[in-house]
DNA sequence: GAGCACTGC
């Protein structure tokens, strides 16, 4: 039995590169058992590579093409170098013919040679042209793939994708272990996808030493590529295209005598100039779609011969798009916005018009949202417009600046990676552990703020904890194929049980809108879209669309439903497009294990689930009628919304855009306690007048909740205890038990409280408020005695029905504990309960509270006995208090006699003692006592009564 | 009272 696996490690170096790893792997476990297994499976990989080798076309290379003459020099390059830059201009040849370099440098046999392109089209398109030139059949040696549709085989050698496909491989493929060799093109670009690729290759390389990777770009910035790739070589190859003269044509006037033009007076000047030049197509690039429409009618009345002007941008019908295939006599003029620049070709240019604007999609960090600014092109972009005339023969290329100009602009276009939010980018880091994007290898990196605002975006959809850690949602968002908040989107449908509706939505708002407005029949094509129409949302508005379009589907032969969707002005490709997408999101969903509801779903549930991804896009309608948003922003609800005429006060938008003013586009109708339910931790809660309440016996307190400084709910009562234990049972102790707002049968309670009256009942008699202890000490008795987590009455009873049984009257309070000093004088003789007169016992009040009309000592008489009684003995009151009515008695004595009495109290005492209580007035007692002690002689007229 | 262009697990 062969048990040594030493060579078959080695054979497994002459594999097929994607089995490699996992052959080794198998090997190492196998450890002393028997190989026949593994060895007959690297047999077979073996031998799939030596047929690889053996069937490996053989290009020719057409000889014209300038990459052809210098086909040797990359050959070695690619041989000595792990990354060559390759640049050239278009027509070099270099995307077609690299990839044949690549085979006869011996690539594509271990593995498949890989090659990126920005856009499917052009994946297709360059696929179908390689696999003409080695004569296979498209999808044979030269495959291509693309979403929704994968042409390759087994045996492939080259393979032409979106280089968003490469970056959706990484993940399930992390070395990217198919490939021999990858070509990225077009990396001038910078597309988000192509820097992530990049930065993502450069960490990839040292791994895979065997990988090689060629990166072209157009003769900008190419030695920022070599540099990112530890100065890789460049190869400059030369473009097959013919010279284009420049012509400055600033609006502003040169002499101060003739005025400045707008841009559609140098327009039409342009055309007129070029038109001297001779035969030959003009193209003019616009920065919109407005701007296209006013242009094309400002030529229509400046020229109107036999000119033919041509609108084209992507929004535009496919049918109207192709106007510009077709062949024509006389002059053509094609007004475009940016497609033209690199997605299409625009044939047969002889002239370009470039009055040097384009709208560019910006992020702004200052209110978080996405703007769509006219700004000036970059140099870069001005070279490549130019170039667009140089493809048939000589050139012309007007631009409507001056020279200074163009050389005072920015080199390059910022790449998108530093104009965009970066949460989709986190999200895939995160979830191929690629470590912190700070110190991701990018060729440029972000600002740091574009990070940050990343990171805040995927905290609020949940994906990253408040440490920048991905969560368990946060892997499942990274799954789907969709923008982070469309996906959570979908996370929280699957949550409400509203996956089936959530996926058409969702798939919608991946794709580009499927109803048409042609500018001149805006109000046919809304009428027609009325039929789709929901009062309170957009969203609902895709899902008749999509349910009216499938009904419609289901018995319509496809042409009939193409004129279905023309006479309706909806894209049929669009709602293909759309399908398509659908159709994925589907099989993703499945493979996550997660379930369609059979049911339909409620408007509120789906709206929820719908706001769990918009929490960031909820505004909120003032009196004014305007809406504010997150962070204070002011916002319009777009013109084609359902909710335009009638808002409600509070909305969510799938997005926030700012063109020439904020709009929320896609919009519906919320309430505002979703937002409490659903961004339960993402609302900021601030508290105001915590309270006692006897009836629920509890602490309360009022809760003012916002999202993003927007008043979600301005006063709730809430339990405080929850919130703040230590000053809920402050509280609750104050409330409850000091004062005694409180409903309890707890033996203290009644105890307590009679204590306190006692007290209070001799305050009033010794007219003086010193002898009970003051509301602190009796906080702290209860706060010595009461747990930390006792702050309501449920928990209070609880604790004291327990800690009762333990320590009888633990809470009952002593004389001692309440009184601050001996009331010695206060006794049953001093002061009364009660005066027996006439037989009778009548009741004394006492009460203390100088200016109240019981103020002082009360005597309760039955209303028979009123006319026994004599008032005289009323004037000697209680003993308790005689003694200091004596006093003010002699104090309002005048001067002369006052002085006799001194010091007054002595003297007060001295007649106190003396005199007992009899039914004669107690002035003349007085009197006659004062005279006995002093023989000073006092009459009625002496006192003064009044003061 | 109305938006540049692309792309994908």
């Amino acid at each position: 039995m062969n048990t040594n696996p030493k060579p078959l490690f080695a054979a497994i170096d002459q594999c097929m590169l994607a089995d490699r790893h996992r052959l080794r792997m198998r090997l190492r476990r196998l450890k002393g058992k028997p190989l026949s297994m593994i060895a007959a499976e690297i047999e077979v990989s073996q031998q799939k590579r030596q047929q690889r080798q053996a069937n490996l076309p053989i290009p020719t290379y057409p000889e014209e093409l300038p990459v052809s003459e210098r086909r040797a020099e990359i050959l070695a390059a690619i041989q000595e170098h792990q990354v060559v830059i390759v640049a050239g201009e278009t027509g070099s040849g270099k995307t077609t013919q690299l990839p044949k370099i690549c085979l006869d440098a011996g690539r594509g046999v271990t593995g498949l040679i890989g090659h990126t392109q920005p856009r499917r089209i052009a994946a297709r398109s360059v696929a179908a042209r390689i696999a003409s030139e080695l004569q296979s059949e498209l999808g044979h040696a030269v495959g291509y793939k693309v979403r929704f549709s994968d042409h390759t085989r087994p045996e492939s050698y080259i393979k032409l994708m979106t280089d968003g496909i490469l970056l959706a491989e990484s993940q399930t493929d992390r070395f990217l272990n198919q490939y021999d060799t990858l070509i990225i093109d077009e990396a001038h670009e910078r597309s988000l996808n192509i820097d992530f690729l990049l930065g993502y290759l450069h960490q990839l390389l040292p791994k895979r030493p065997d990988l090689k990777l060629i990166i072209t770009s157009a003769t900008i910035d190419t030695e920022r590529f070599s540099q990112h790739f530890s100065n890789a070589p460049i190869i400059t190859v030369s473009g097959r295209t013919f010279p284009v003269e420049m012509r400055y044509r600033p609006l502003q006037a040169e002499d101060d005598d003739d005025q400045d033009r707008d841009i559609q007076q140098a327009i039409c000047d342009a055309v007129d100039e070029l038109a001297r030049e001779g035969q030959g197509d003009v193209l003019i690039f616009l920065p919109g779609e407005r701007e296209i429409r006013e242009t094309t009618e400002t030529l229509r009345k400046h020229h109107p011969s036999h000119t033919e002007i041509l609108p084209l941008y992507a929004r535009l019908s496919a049918s109207d798009q192709n106007k510009i295939f077709q062949s024509h006599k006389g002059r053509r003029i094609v007004l475009s916005t940016n497609v033209a620049e690199t997605s299409l070709t625009v044939p047969g240019i002889r002239y370009v018009i470039d009055p040097g604007l384009v709208r560019l999609s910006r992020y702004s960090h200052r209110t978080k949202v996405q703007r769509l600014p006219i700004e000036k092109i970059s140099q870069a972009s001005a070279n490549q417009r130019a170039g667009r005339c140089g493809r048939v023969g000589a050139g012309i290329c007007i631009r409507l600046y001056s020279e200074d100009e163009f050389l005072a602009r920015p080199e390059f276009t910022d790449p998108e990676i530093k104009r965009s939010n970066l949460a989709s980018v986190i999200l895939q880091m995160k979830s191929l552990q690629l470590g912190d994007i700070e110190n991701f290898p990018f060729v440029e990196a972000p600002e740091n703020r574009l990070v940050t605002d990343g990171y805040k975006l995927l905290e609020e959809l949940g994906a990253v904890d408040a440490r920048k850690q991905l969560t368990g949602s946060g892997r499942q968002l990274a799954k789907l194929p969709l923008d982070p908040r469309v996906a959570r989107m979908v996370l929280a449908g699957k949550d409400e049980n509203s996956l089936s509706e959530m996926l058409i939505i969702a798939s919608a708002l991946s794709v580009q809108e499927p109803r048409e407005r042609p500018h001149d029949k805006q109000q046919k094509a809304d009428e027609k879209h009325k039929a789709f129409v929901d009062d309170k949302s957009d969203f609902i508005a895709y899902i008749n669309l999509w349910r009216i379009y499938h009904e419609q589907s289901k018995h319509l032969t496809n042409n009939k439903l193409r004129k279905w969707c023309r006479d309706n002005f909806i894209s049929y490709m669009r709602m293909r497009e759309w399908h398509d997408v659908h159709v994925q999101l589907k099989s993703v969903v499945r493979e996550l294990g997660w379930t369609l509801n059979q049911q339909s779903v409620g408007f509120d549930a789906l709206h929820r689930a719908l706001l769990a991804g918009l929490l960031g896009n909820v505004a909120n309608k003032n009196d004014k009628k305007e809406f504010t948003g997150a962070r204070g922003i002011k916002l319009n609800i777009f013109p084609g919304s359902v909710l335009f005429k009638k808002a409600p006060k509070w909305i969510m938008a799938a997005e926030l855009i700012e063109t020439g003013r904020m709009y929320a586009r896609t919009v519906a109708k919320i309430e505002p306690e979703w937002i409490e339910t659903v961004a339960a931790d993402l609302c900021k809660r601030s508290y105001f007048e915590p309270h006692w309440e006897k009836k629920p016996a509890a602490v309360m307190v009022y809760e003012r909740l916002t999202l993003y400084g927007l008043l979600v709910n301005p006063r709730r009562k809430i339990h405080y205890g929850r919130i703040n234990p230590v000053d809920a049972r402050e509280l609750f102790i104050r409330g409850a038990l000091v004062e005694g707002e409180f409903n309890t049968r707890a033996g203290f309670f009644e105890h307590n409280r009679k204590m306190i009256a006692d007290i209070e009942a001799l305050e009033a008699k010794l007219r003086r408020r010193d002898v009970l202890v003051d509301d602190q000490v009796l906080f702290d008795f209860y706060d010595k005695r009461v747990p930390d987590d006792i702050f309501d009455g449920r928990r209070f009873e609880q604790w004291y029905k327990q800690t009762e049984q333990k320590q009888p009257k633990f809470l009952y309070l002593k004389k001692e504990d309440l009184m601050l000093h001996q009331a010695v004088a206060v006794t049953e003789v001093q002061f009364p309960n009660s005066l027996d007169i006439e037989g009778m016992t009548l009741k004394l009040d006492y009460h203390f509270e100088p200016s109240h009309a019981e103020d002082g000592v009360t005597l309760t008489v039955p209303l028979p006995a009123l006319n026994l009684l004599r008032p005289q003995r009323f004037e000697w009151l209680v003993p308790g208090l005689l003694h200091e009515k004596i006093c003010q008695l002699l104090k309002s004595l005048p001067k002369s006699i006052r002085r006799n009495f001194v010091p007054v109290p002595n003297f007060a005492d001295a007649c106190l003692e003396a005199l007992a209580v009899t039914d004669s007035a107690l002035l003349e007692s007085l009197q006659k006592q004062l005279l006995r002690m002093t023989g000073v002689k006092i009459t009625n007229m002496d006192w003064d009564l009044i003061s």
